[in-house]
DNA sequence: CCTAAAATGATAGTATTACTATTATATTTG
DNA sequence: CAAATATAATAGTAATACTATCATTTTAGG
């Protein structure tokens, strides 16, 4: 008995589209039926109308919900960024140590999502998957900076903030402590996505979640060894 | 006097061109004319009818050396890649100390592409720009699998694997040596993008060039490390 | 329960993209 | 110089990424 019983709705970002998807039953199918086919067919295949065809709508309802398919694809990478957001949060909660709260952290932002935990509409296994192969689309882009001004990277800033800090409390003079933690959101991300495709530009160990040992082993490496000096 | 004077071109896989662009005036400005296009709107926006009104050519004629602004962006990539791998080569030849391969080796693949050595029509420090916002695009596509079958990935494997073995040199018992590589590699792009448009993502350290730094000290903190144990 | 407002569906239309095809005109090569 | 080859000019197609309009259904308030 340690789940909250009343429904918890994510407040995403008002920039992130047209009108709220939470507010009625189409809004929730294009979400869950977007999650469904760009993981099916990639961001490039993915089209409105086809998503239309397959939740029994129409093109010109979902460009009432969004207004591109970018913006989409910001809506699902925001809601994620702050799911996790509000994951670490629940996972660091009553926990003092700061090397057990930077361990906490460390997996919960390389290790794969295995169990869908299945908040409203959306299947966080599928979103993880999106998000491993396409959420750098939402700003390898030239649209970026002006993504940026409309807060489209507020929640992931945040976490990459979080953990700085967790790391400046326990070694106060390491310098790159933004650096390390985007390198190993990003780092894992990738090496899940090279297991799957490109196995030669990574390495798969026997008995063990790799991506999150090496991530781990190399973030306490990286601040312990600054310690001693 | 260092310089070999005889014009030296990089053999790309034939599957990423139809006809070899090295071969005619067209081809050559093509390539040159997509390097500035590409990074001066982006490769969402990039078009070949925008190319050939740049390069006083036809969309038609473009297509007779690319078959999609895919191919072209695999070319490209493909060309900095082996581009990358010779200058590995070079920097490494007749050094014999493995830690001072390695450290040339990071210093190569992280560092901030200065000087213009103009090989043939490219220009190097623009495709390097386009290297670190547009590369991933390549192989973050459903087309991944057929694309590696085709050999656009060797380039990109082979350097990972040339650095991989001066690690596992000077640590044979590193278990992620692949990881490690291709980390630095995709992280440094990465940084360098946040640098440049999501500061709060990274760290900027005065009088250094922090992303270099930064790679410098993970690689040899994480296998020196594992030395000791 | 009824009406007005709001949401959705159905349909059509536009500019642009990502190509392919055809024919004419240059350019190169033997 | 002729034949082959490369390029230009032009046209055309299916799909994409939207916008617009109007009819129909659903919902919410009095």
């Amino acid at each position: 008995m340690d789940k909250f019983s009343s429904r918890i709705i994510l407040e995403i970002n008002e920039n992130a589209f047209i009108k709220q998807p939470e507010s009625s039953d189409l809004g929730k199918r294009i979400v869950s039926g977007s999650i469904d086919l760009i993981n099916e067919i990639g961001f490039e295949e993915f089209t409105f109308k086809k998503l239309a065809g397959n939740i029994t709508s129409t093109e010109a309802s979902v460009y009432r919900y969004f207004e591109s398919k970018h913006q989409l694809l910001v809506y699902l990478v925001l809601w994620y960024w702050s799911w996790q957001e509000y994951r670490l949060i629940l996972k660091l909660t009553n926990i003092d140590d700061p090397k057990e709260r930077l361990k906490r952290a460390v997996t919960l932002l390389t290790e794969k999502i295995e169990e869908d935990s299945t908040f409203s509409q959306i299947n966080e296994i599928k979103l993880h998957h999106i998000v491993i192969s396409e959420s750098s689309k939402v700003f390898l882009n030239k649209t970026v900076d002006q993504d940026n001004e409309l807060g489209y990277f507020t929640q992931y800033k945040n976490i990459v903030k979080r953990v700085s800090d967790i790391i400046l409390e326990i070694n106060p003079t390491f310098k790159y402590p933004h650096m390390l933690v985007s390198t190993l959101i990003e780092g894992s991300h990738y090496q899940r996505f090279f297991a799957e495709h490109l196995p030669r530009l990574t390495d798969v160990v026997k008995g063990e979640d790799a991506v999150t040992s090496f991530y781990m082993e190399l973030v306490f490496n990286e601040i312990d060894k600054k310690e001693i000096n």
